[in-house]
DNA sequence: TAACAGTATGTAATAATATAACATTTATGA
DNA sequence: TCATAAATGTTATATTATTACATACTGTTA
């Protein structure tokens, strides 16, 4: 077992306001939403953030400037990402797919670099949309 | 044959810039770089940008915000790229992979979605830092 | 308990990245 | 030459993220 994260006030609120949303949340968008639970700046917000990211249970969507709850119970998968990306209604959802993620890990190894950490990003039209 | 683009006078400027640089380079360093060829403000940097990445000349490392010289002849693969990022000195290299991009485009096969696009980013220690 | 280290918070200011709006000019092709 | 698309120039502004500094909380160990 992993040592369990216990999240502080701020994290919490923060995380809790991602979870329970069905689209990637901007940082400055979560800001607004937490002013009335007492966070006040957007340093605050970054920081519950940047720790989330770093513990697994939130990714930023890169090419979005956003973040989404991890979809995965895995804790691992916080290093080893992938994400499908709908160009029409933004709509994201994590790929959890162990064959993709063996093959991206294999592949690293086979490079001449190290690597600890990939993100992948799929975009397209989703079944809603297409 | 798909049709040549003709770059226009800005785009030619910053593409050049682009090139010959052996990091990627961001936004605002590009303006200042330029300035003296003329172009003073943001937008008209961002506007060639957008440009180069849509005709595949550059890629955009999303998750450093910094533009890197397309590093394959091939036009298509600005469509399906990877990259591979030293997280201590930041170089970035284009990943051109056969078997990786064939395994990416028939995953997005697979999936219910229909996807026209991929990015990829591996991080890790490139062979000098590690 | 007291001391300490590590983590988290609060606040203000500012830096860095990116776009909106509008007027004008240049390139391309029918 | 006329119409259209693409590119440019300019100002202002929006959005995303960090620096700097002071303070408070949490868990561990002497
Ligand atoms: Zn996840
Ligand atoms: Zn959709
Ligand atoms: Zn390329
Ligand atoms: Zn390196």
């Amino acid at each position: 077992m992993q040592k369990q994260h216990s999240l502080s006030k701020n994290q919490q609120i923060i995380l809790d306001l991602i979870v329970k949303s069905s689209e990637p949340l901007k940082a400055y968008s979560i800001l607004f939403n937490v002013q009335k639970k007492g966070i006040n700046a957007p340093l605050q917000v970054y920081r519950a953030l940047d720790k989330l990211v770093e513990i697994g249970k939130i990714h930023k969507i890169e090419s979005r400037n956003a973040f989404i709850a991890c979809q995965n119970s895995s804790c691992q998968i916080s290093k080893a990402t992938a994400f499908s990306i709908c160009e029409s209604c933004e709509n994201v959802s994590e790929i959890s797919n162990s064959k993709l993620s063996k093959y991206l890990a294999n592949f690293a190894d086979e490079a001449g670099m190290k690597y600890n950490k990939y993100n992948l990003e799929f975009f397209g039209l989703c079944k809603k949309c297409k």
